[in-house]
DNA sequence: CATGAATGAGCTTTCATTCAT
DNA sequence: CATGAATGAAAGCTCATTCAT
């Protein structure tokens, strides 16, 4: 009689967590303590560890429902009817989302990913279901003749992937960059890239 | 009082940069310790310190001389002929690079200015230099007519780096790409965004 | 939801000062190390840090213990019926303590507070509360006739404190030194001093 | 005929301790390092080596030859006609050397005493001379029928040494003490203490 | 005589983690 | 479920001292 309710338990796993990702956000997955997460989370030591088994398990846990999030929204793009519109909307959603206050981390989880198998691991798979969605985005613009059949749809679907990563990048080189005008640009690049040569432009 | 050798100081400054670049390759800029470093020099953690006076010293020496010679190769290119072979040259050149066993520590890098104010300020001076070397490569290039007159040179350029900048997530999104399929796409990507709309394709 | 007993916490804080004032008195506030006083209090050394923030603190803490309980001494004589009975009888308490094994850092600290001004506004303040009882003591005795009316209370209060310091050194200088005869010597000196001149001797 | 010129390198003796003198008052004795001293003198840490065996031994030296030179003082107002004229002198000079900027040490030394024993020596020795020379000084102002002739020489030679040596802590306890007041009031303290009881003051 | 390279133990402090209650 | 006590290894860094030149 005496168990354990799962939903408050997983409502306390997500209070760490959205703790976690404050904190993370703030000083790096190295740069954050579990000291400061709980503060954050208004835990103790002791019970954090009852939601999680180690520091890693809490970034795993994290980094895997910011993909998770990320993937639905890929997934909402998909039944768009304007390929091109769609994406660029995607860039601007993806600039305004970097500058909430909970902030991106996606280079250190890319560079993290480069050292930690585990999250190698999740970062792989993740990619890899976007990146079918994608394809798959990709293909169907081809049948529509809005993108360049020629294009292989995996291979400009990683592309397109690492065009994306690369946009955050842009305001830490360049803090006073018009972000407006960055996302117009980037939306010609990609315009041009997929749009079918013959078409007009 | 025949002073000692400042050249031997500069070559023993260079081994322990070289030392702590396997090391922060292998573990981070956080997760690479003094200790590990000095190990790797094979001197001891006092002895460092005759060369530096910090860990962010290190991190900041080394980073400034990789981004220097990041710099370099570009300016080699600026008197290159032909534009766009130049820049895929380029691309090929740096997925290479990707490689080697001094491995790439961008994402680290960047990922670490977003809260080392040094460091950002390293990276942002650096980021200037290579925007108005590749903006002047633009222009050059509008002025022969291979690029499209339209494009604001300046923020081209920006757009450009962060495009290099996401080519290093490529491999780690997906382990198993054919790096050179991968070049040829983005080849074809920067051609189309960069060619005038009117010239052949 | 029950929080930890905090006089548990205080006991073991008091427990910590305990070690460290024995190891100061050993080794010197800047001789003794937080190792030694970690190994002195038998906790470890991460566990220190949950009650004091840094060794600066717990010198503070000592310090200001010690100064509190040296004013609270002080106070008890102020209602004493015959001064200079009390001041004498103050000299020989003073000369016993110093003897204990919770030794006297006295001279530690007020070399310290030259040049730590945490430690020096500590000193100062309780310096200040000592010599208003002292002073205020003094008056007593003018008022009664017991003391000479000319003295001023304040600089006469803060000579016979520097008097008192000065006995510290009383058995540094002359190891061999006949503690009691000292007393009563230094007794004679007070007694010259604040005796009015009139008074029969 | 290479031999060293044993006055040169008396010369840069002093020079080091001249050196080490300002960093210990700047930073006391354990908190100034070689390589401050270094720095100061101006010479690298190998070459201290061959001065000084030791950091103590440049504590030792330092200390000796700063209280040879007190000792030299005291022994010139010996012969002075008017004893206590002579102490008050002396002790308006020991305020004055408190003000410069070769800061007072005193209170370091003798807290270090407590606890180096070869530091205990070197002081317990130089206090033996100059409570002899105080005591030789006593006696001849008994003699003189100047000084209290039931006073016992060789003690209150002792607690005189005391009561200096309680002087440095009055502006350390209070900085704003006015200097010459208080020394006026030692002057008082130290007349009546030793005024013979049947004199008129 | 003089240099600066080099050492290695030790310093204060931090931190992920475990334990007793 | 929840707390804060407690650990101990490791971090970055300092320093007295020695060594090769």
């Amino acid at each position: 009689m005496r168990k354990v309710d799962p939903i408050k338990h997983e409502e306390k796993r997500q209070q760490i967590l959205d703790a976690a990702g404050r904190c993370f956000a703030r000083d790096g997955f190295q740069g954050a303590s579990i000291s400061d997460i709980c503060a954050e989370a208004k835990i103790s030591p002791g019970h954090l560890y009852h939601y999680f088994a180690s520091k890693e398990a809490i970034v795993a846990a994290m980094v895997e429902g910011g993909l998770e999030a990320a993937s639905e929204r890929f997934s909402q793009i998909v039944d768009s009817p304007d390929v091109l519109a769609a994406f660029a909307s995607e860039v601007q959603q993806t600039k305004a989302r970097h500058d909430r206050s909970g902030r991106m981390l996606l280079l250190d989880l890319l560079a993290e990913a480069e050292r930690n198998p585990v999250l190698a691991k999740v970062v792989q798979e993740h990619s890899r279901d976007v990146r079918r969605l994608l394809a798959e985005f990709i293909r169907k613009g081809q049948a529509r003749e809005q993108i360049d059949a020629s294009l292989d749809p995996e291979l400009t679907a990683a592309i397109l992937m690492s065009v994306f990563d690369g946009l955050k990048t842009l305001s830490i080189r360049d803090p006073k960059i018009d972000k407006k005008k960055g996302t117009q640009m980037l939306t010609t690049l990609i315009t041009r890239f997929l749009t079918p040569p013959h078409a007009a432009r």
